[in-house]
DNA sequence: CTTGACTCCGTAGCATGGTACGGATGGTAG
DNA sequence: CTACCATCCGTACCATGCTACGGAGTCAAG
């Protein structure tokens, strides 16, 4: 037997390593996220690759991407279109400057409103106009 | 006739005003965000109030709360309970630091992505690799 | 060699936030 | 007064991203 050898994991070791369900890898897996290896006699197994890919899964979601835009990205991988990849990139990055800016203002809004909410101790707050203009 | 009179609106003209649509509408009188006025013979009119109203729902949106948190927002303004006010008013401003955080993290990758596939002329970007721990 | 946990797979259901359809009625311009 | 468009309402459908169910097969421990 060699020596650290990376036991390779089944199914519900893959869902531990990437912090998701079982349910969620097969999910991904029907919509050609992860790769389907062949089964060792019933039971399929997963090496390092899948769970790398499934961490990017799950990073590329929480940078916006929608399992689509995902599967695109995975298919660019290793391929040559450098083009499509950029833009892929800028547009997710624009995007993203988009978001932090609304979600930033909001939090402003927010820490108005508390900082109203926190003035003084009875009558109503001024939820409503909390996102008002300034 | 009054001068300066806001002309109150027909649900097209609420919907403009809020740029969403008119099934929109509906739907957020179905959820109860929004009054469903009485009709002035078979057709509902909307005052200033509705589209203050709905610009809020849009604004909550846009910083996170679901529609069942901005029903209790709309329940809770001209309410007494400034307690609870705070309370939802500071979870979401400690989820939007998270997602924040989080959104910039991915943007500073997709950025470095970005950059390393403008870098050279061909051969593949590391997209697979580009959220990976630095 | 049985028991119990885990896997496989197809199919169905769920939560959120809308979007569409269609028939009846209302309102208004010509 | 008659087109014609908008409104009203119930009901159905949609997209996204899971989550659950059920029955059969697999495998390791005792």
């Amino acid at each position: 037997m060699s020596p650290a050898m990376t036991a390779d994991l089944t199914i519900a070791g893959l869902a531990r390593a990437g912090t998701v369900g079982v349910e969620t890898i097969r999910y991904y897996q029907r919509r050609g996220l992860l790769p389907v290896p062949a089964r060792a006699g019933g039971i399929r197994r997963y090496g390092p690759d899948a769970v790398r890919r499934l961490r990017f899964i799950r990073s590329a979601q929480g940078a916006g991407f929608t399992l689509e835009e995902i599967a695109e990205l995975l298919a660019l991988d290793a391929g040559e279109d450098r083009a499509r990849a950029r833009e892929l990139a800028q547009a997710r990055i624009a995007a993203l400057d988009a978001r932090i800016a609304e979600l930033t203002a909001a939090r402003d809004a927010l820490g108005r409103l508390a900082a109203a909410c926190g003035a003084t101790a009875s009558g109503p707050c001024p939820i409503l106009s909390a996102f008002e203009p300034e």
